[in-house]
DNA sequence: TCTTCGCGGTATGGC
DNA sequence: ACCGCGAAGA
């Protein structure tokens, strides 16, 4: 087991070859196979055709993906620059590019190995004409698509209290992902919310044309419109691509799933690789159905199993099993290792949040030094990121050094919007939502009310905002000193504007930060938050030297330095974070998909946070289920679940109950344990009422609003009002207190 | 017309 | 804890 595993990071050691059909590549080619398993070997040696690999956690799908291609590479049925591999991260596509070099050498350049939205992204530059976008379109993330959007909900007068911009935005994100246009979308209205969104939808589109703008959605939606409307595009592309391969295939939407037809329908050299029980995206329109039907959307598919696990300990193993298996959504699956035995899973009960921190704290000083477990093999998980905050303080005070993936991110900071905006406007004039963005930051005295008239008027004349920017005098009702202070402005941008045709990135951007006021503004400021700001921005402007300096070497033809920048960054989130050696790591249960670690801790393990309430009440218990089993199968020797009776959040205290999936773990494979302070406060475990008797489920499930009842704890109480999900709220007599229970869970009588 | 201040509502997950 | 909004002051 630690042989495979190992040699899975490390170079196989053979020197670079070109993938040509020689005798010493047919050796290669067997040399490749040598390390992997039975069903490995079969996906790998694969002939044409889809082919569909069914991938268990820790099996070693990645080596499989990797091997494949070099495999292609070595028989010569592929040529470097005909290979697609597909992932979703950044992170697991610098990875696979890393382990593709350390097999194939420098021939993987010539690979596209990269996510959907990169992938699209890049196709649409060479062909965005088709589309009406011209080809240094800016990429909107979420925040600059809800501006616009919000934009235009203001313009079609819509309440923005009964149409919130930002269910808006999640409908129309909704439809885009099932390749439903504006029109098809109005057609197919139901209600007034519906037809709101389609009028928006409609005007939405329009003006991120005419702002030259692709939210993410669009990246996938006007790739796959593109090749649908056009022969010679599709067919340049999927002549190009002969082989495609797309990892965490249970993760793709319909879209993707349509682009994929596309680009691998016509010569069907398809090979996926996934498993359901990792489907956890759904909330971005994943569809597991996707991978479940695979063998029927694709009749002659290969279907291959990977069940041996190369990772984790059997009772891990076993306990993550045995949770999934509450799904129904699935195949019958079942992971293995040869090597049995191990700790088990440590479900830990604390009083609240502070306890459970310095808990798994303590735990963590006690590994590291009974068991010399290394910091950096230890990772704790939690389902969202504002339970990470009460963990960093407490390692703090341990003087426990931590990385937090995630969270709060370096692009997301106002300080570097501001500045890839300024960037953004350079690059694209008609960029509206940066250029509203930038034109009063640093404050300039152009408000709310000239910008809404400068945004007026090139929505009317049809000209870009830059353009109306620059005739400033021809916008009617703008007043003299905005005419002053906006064609100030236009000038200051035309002038670096002009820079930036021969100055490199960082320049250019050093250049926008001085001649814009906006570090003078900032410093003006004088305060430790400023300083923050500052520094970041400092960073920013090092992150691009470094990508100018690369750039040199690498040297890419089909976009300009700045383009290519700005690409980098919109597609790019936490997940190329530097990743700190010899740390504790901290991230939420998605962001550990595709990660492992010696030791795992999964915090917050409560019913209503984990399965989170929102997610119940979507009816997706058994993707919160999923969550639970890719954090499980994270872990490799050690895991520990942890569920706190009380926590405060945003303010509130909760007071709950195990996770359910707790429950769903064989005895005999956990540990349970108890705090003291739990002993002292005297509650009992979940599910049973004072008197230590189970409860009867069917009792607690009829309650209705305005029935009396008692809790073990709060004493007597009346329903206020039954929600979704199993939830009752309480009002209590005792101290007049509110609370959300779970009705099946929650020790309370009828009365 | 712009800015600042205080209020209330809202709060999963991430390319 | 954060944002957007309305009111009030400059």
């Amino acid at each position: 087991m630690a042989l495979q595993a190992e040699s899975e990071t490390a170079s196989d050691g053979y020197p670079p070859f070109e993938g040509a059909p020689t005798e010493v590549g047919v050796d290669r080619a067997e040399r490749l196979l040598a390390g992997l398993n039975d069903p490995q070997r079969e996906a790998v040696r694969h002939g044409a055709g889809p082919l569909l690999v069914v991938a268990g956690a820790g099996s070693g799908k990645t080596r499989v993906l990797t091997h494949r291609i070099a495999y292609l590479l070595a028989t010569g049925e592929a040529r470097p620059g005909e290979i697609l591999a597909i992932t979703f991260t950044n992170r697991a596509a610098t990875e696979m590019r890393e382990r593709v070099e350390d097999l194939v050498g420098g021939s993987a350049r010539a690979m596209w190995l990269t996510t959907f939205h990169s992938a699209c992204a890049r196709m649409l530059r060479v062909h965005a004409e088709h589309l009406g976008y011209g080809r240094s379109f800016t990429i909107y993330d979420e925040a600059d698509s809800l501006r616009m959007i919000k934009r235009c909900a203001n313009e079609m007068e819509v309440d923005p209290k009964r149409f919130p911009a930002r269910a808006i935005r999640a409908q129309i994100s909704g439809a885009k992902n099932q390749l439903t246009d504006a029109a098809a979308y109005a057609g197919a209205q139901s209600g007034p919310f519906e037809e709101v969104v389609a009028k928006i939808y409609e005007l939405y589109e329009e003006r991120m044309v005419s702002a030259n703008a692709m939210d993410f959605d669009d990246l996938l939606v006007c790739t796959v419109r593109m090749m649908e409307q056009f022969a010679e595009v599709r067919e340049r592309w999927s002549q190009t691509f002969r082989h495609v391969l797309v990892d965490e295939y249970q993760d793709t939407n319909h879209a993707q799933y349509r682009l994929l037809q596309l680009l691998a329908g016509a010569h069907g050299d398809l090979m996926v690789v996934g498993d359901e029980d990792q489907s956890i995206y759904g909330f971005r329109h994943a569809d597991i159905r996707n991978i479940l039907d695979f063998d029927r959307d694709f009749p002659e598919a290969a279907v291959v199993k990977l069940e041996q696990n190369y990772r984790s300990t059997q009772t891990i193993l076993s306990a993550a099993n045995a949770v999934v298996e509450h799904n129904r959504d699935r195949r019958p699956k079942r992971l293995w290792t040869e090597t049995t035995g191990g700790e088990p899973v440590q479900l830990s009960e604390l009083s609240d949040e502070h306890e459970e921190a310095r808990w798994v704290a303590g735990e963590i000083e006690r590994l590291s030094s009974e068991e010399e477990v290394r910091r950096e093999d230890i990772a704790v998980f939690y389902r969202t990121n504002a339970m990470s905050r009460v963990l960093e303080d407490t390692l703090v005070r341990f003087e426990l050094p931590y990385q937090v993936i995630g969270g709060t991110k370096f692009y997301e900071r106002a300080e570097i919007k501001d500045a890839v905006a300024y960037l953004s406007l350079i690059a694209n004039p008609a960029d509206q939502v940066s250029f509203g963005r930038v034109v009063n930051s640093p404050r300039r005295g152009i408000g709310r009310t000239s910008q809404a008239r400068l945004a007026s008027h090139a929505n009317t004349t049809g000209s870009t905002i830059w353009d109306v920017a620059g005739c400033a005098e021809e916008v009617p009702g703008l007043g003299a000193a905005a005419i002053k202070t906006v064609s100030r402005f236009h000038e200051t941008m035309e002038g670096l504007r002009a820079r930036a045709e021969s100055a490199s990135v960082a320049e250019l951007l050093e250049a926008i930060l001085h001649e814009t006021g906006y570090l003078e503004a900032l410093e003006a400021e004088r305060t430790i938050e400023a300083e923050g700001r500052t520094e970041n921005l400092q960073e920013l402007v090092g992150m691009a030297a470094e990508f100018d300096s690369n750039r040199q070497l690498e040297g890419e033809d089909e976009l300009s330095p700045l383009e290519e920048f700005l690409q980098q960054i919109s597609l790019y989130t936490q997940q190329d974070e530097i990743r700190d050696e010899s740390v504790i790591t901290l991230m939420t249960l998605h962001n550990a998909k595709g990660l492992e670690y010696d030791t795992v801790f999964i915090v917050g393990c409560e019913d209503g946070a984990f399965p989170h309430m929102r997610a119940l009440e979507e009816g997706s218990e058994e993707e919160e289920r999923r969550l639970c089993y890719v954090g499980m199968t994270r872990a490799r020797k050690r895991l520990y679940m942890t569920w706190a009776r009380q926590r405060r959040l945003f303010g509130r205290t909760s007071h709950n109950f195990p996770t359910r999936f707790a429950g769903e773990l064989p005895e005999e494979l956990t540990k349970r344990h108890e705090s003291e302070a739990g002993r002292q406060t005297g509650w009992q475990a979940a599910g049973q009422s004072e008197t230590g008797q189970p409860l009867d489920p069917g009792l607690t499930l009829e309650l209705r609003t305005g029935d009396d009842i008692v809790h073990a704890s709060f004493g007597d109480g009346v329903v206020t009002a039954v929600e979704p999900g199993g939830v009752v709220v309480v009002r209590f007599a005792e101290d007049g207190s509110e609370r959300k229970l779970m009705a099946d869970f929650a020790p309370i009588r009828k009365r």
